[in-house]
DNA sequence: TACCAATATTGGTATTACCAACATAGGGGG
DNA sequence: CCCCCTATGTTGGTAATACCAATATTGGTA
């Protein structure tokens, strides 16, 4: 890796942050990761992963919706979603046909199955988050949870949803 | 991938989270994403990566350490430092020459330019953060940061420092 | 001395996010 | 109607990350 020379001056910076161990991005970044792995350890004994969830929520809630749909919905790429898609297929946990009003597109759906199994996979959920927030009272969830979101939709780059 | 059968009853869960999208889970992932992403944007500018910042960062703070010192502190798993502690002496931010005291430890220190670069990739993080707590108030600035340390703090394992 | 633990290093794997190319199909303007 | 542009789904590849296994060297210790 070349690192390119540092040639600017900083003299009146000023603004470094003391304690860089509590940056936001940096605990971001750790609660991310360890959230991720305490609910991934829950949905692997389902056998699915934290895409597999996603997408039969976002179907669950749009009702059969396209692949492009779900993609922009859930930001995840079109290509993955193919993967993730032939998997909940396999498990008989959605249907995934042409439209037959626009034959470039299928629609998804979810099964009685399907459905049965995302009831069975937000038990993860909120395990998981029921974990992470022990040390949380009620109302300090909810403005975590606030103010999560609220970083998010100013990050969003355009009106996505 | 072979999903389980999912055979459990589930008539009394009733915890089914209405409105998923704003699980912390979720939103943690995609906050953590873009944050990562928009802090990743400005240090490929300066040819480093994240962890190239927090191995600078910590040898800063805590002085000539140990390779072993800065995995358990950082959480960095030590092969993935030593690639890391590759890129920056190469770059000529850090030292990293075996201790007299115990020849299984290198020890490491901060190079006058490191210290130099450390206080230019500081921007990048305060730049990053400003732009992503654009739209909370200082205070909010600081609830998030407290409860996101604390959910770490909880999900910690063990005693990490 | 002989065994065990710590350290640094090499190499590999799995996951994730993303991108490029492509074939197919629709829609719209000439 | 034909041509162009876009949207859609699909395949394949890449970079970054997190983690794990194996190893050589060294320290400490029973």
């Amino acid at each position: 890796m070349a690192m390119r020379d540092v040639h600017c001056e900083v003299e009146e910076v000023g603004a470094t942050p003391r304690g860089r161990d509590h940056g936001l991005v940096w605990l971001l970044g750790r609660a991310a990761l360890r959230s991720h792995q305490s609910l991934q350890e829950r949905f692997v004994r389902h056998g699915i992963r934290k895409w597999h969830y996603a997408v039969l929520a976002a179907v669950d809630e749009a009702g059969p919706v396209t692949q492009a749909d779900i993609s922009r919905r859930l930001s995840l790429d079109g290509s993955d979603l193919v993967g993730v898609l032939n998997d909940l297929v396999s498990a008989g946990y959605v249907t995934r046909n042409p439209d037959p009003a626009n034959r470039r597109r299928n629609l998804v759906a979810l099964t009685e199955e399907g459905a049965a199994a995302l009831r069975e996979f937000d038990v993860c959920v909120v395990e998981t988050e029921d974990e992470l927030l022990a040390t949380l009272a009620p109302d300090e969830r909810k403005q975590l949870v606030s103010l999560l979101a609220r970083v998010l939709d100013a990050a969003r780059p355009a009106g996505v949803e």
